[in-house]
DNA sequence: TTACATTTGCTAACGGTGTTAAGTAAAATA
DNA sequence: TATTTTACTTAACACCGTTAGCAAATGTAA
């Protein structure tokens, strides 16, 4: 009997049309405008049914949020895993980070409330597990070979974030003046600066 | 005849108490539940009376964010003028900065859209005009005395600037498993860096 | 003082939001 | 075939920002 196989198969449609629906709106108007409403009306289904899939709006948000996490960490593996050498593994997941985050908006906006809310106090930052590890990893071997060995990593991690997403941030909120060039020189002053401050 | 005088001046008194109120509210709750028909409420008044003070809900938030632009330029302002070094000044501007941010998280978050939609897109970043100018005239002195005359100004303030913004927003975001302490510590680090790397 | 005009404030509505209770019709099970 | 379960809908609740239309109070002019 494939009978409920079919059925979790199209109620596992239903969950998808959501999610792609979503997505697309939120490509095409931000998220301000994404309502539940909306989304019923695009996948020609009663308001209710999307409550069957996920316990809130949030729920939504939050598997966005998680995708993007997903993303970022990726991208960022991949850029360190190219390098063998820390600085210029530090160096690579900036641009990685930066790219990751001009690319994809949308993502990093819900991942870290870049002018909008997002996922109340619970979640966001958190489970970044991953970027922090690879990124502490890189600086822990920068620092052993510097000339202060005992430099603290975990500040030294939250500085090169820091940089990193008040650049994004100020970018994407699309108030600075500033040219994209402009921009990757910016990013480039700052993690050189950071570089050589390690020592 | 002042009685023409007396209604403006109450007029003024509603005005003044539609922002006390709103602010209150905003302090106790958060921007997220700043509404309207609650602020009429408050102020025993019906709603269509706020829109005889404000064009709309964001000319209210807009109203905040200009009061919090003005704050922040001035703590800044006063922070450099205790100084005559232009090394110390930016020190002086980056701890100003972090504190007013600290101290009025409500103002800041509305500022620059952090964790919130705001005033979309026409103002935000761009009226801090004054800030940037202090921090440049700063830098420009700086330069000017390093090793390097020739970096560039602009590029060097939007460095300064985005690891500033970068702290206080993961702070504010309050996703940061980091103590206070570690955060000035990460803020002293980062300026440090900064300064270094001017030449 | 009367007649008109302006100001002031209200009620009630429009169209939107997230969320949920209650009911119906179809399908699966006994 | 009768009963239970599932899928899905309609309609509501309680909000939201915004605005049209109206009543009462006030000011001005004849």
């Amino acid at each position: 009997m494939g009978i409920s196989e079919r059925r979790l198969r199209e109620k596992e449609k239903v969950r998808t049309a959501i999610l792609t629906t979503a997505w697309q709106m939120v490509k095409e108007e931000g998220w301000q405008s994404l309502s539940i409403r909306k989304i019923a009306d695009a996948i020609e289904y009663s308001v209710p049914v999307i409550y069957d899939h996920f316990e809130s709006k949030e729920a939504i948000l939050m598997d966005f949020g998680s995708e993007g996490v997903r993303l970022l960490t990726k991208k960022v593996q991949q850029a360190k895993e190219k390098f063998a050498d820390p600085v210029d593994q530090l160096k690579a997941m900036a641009d990685a980070y930066w790219n990751f985050a001009l690319k994809n908006k949308e993502y990093y906006q819900l991942m870290y409330g870049v002018g909008m809310a997002c996922c109340e106090g619970e979640k966001g930052l958190n489970d970044k597990e991953g970027f922090d590890y690879f990124v502490m990893e890189s600086i822990k071997e920068a620092i052993s070979k510097s000339k202060e060995p005992g430099a603290n990593v975990c500040l030294k991690y939250h500085t090169f974030w820091s940089i990193l997403h008040g650049l994004v941030s100020i970018k994407i909120m699309g108030n600075s003046p500033v040219s994209g060039e402009l921009n990757k020189m910016v990013l480039d002053d700052a993690i050189n600066g950071f570089v050589k401050n390690l020592g």
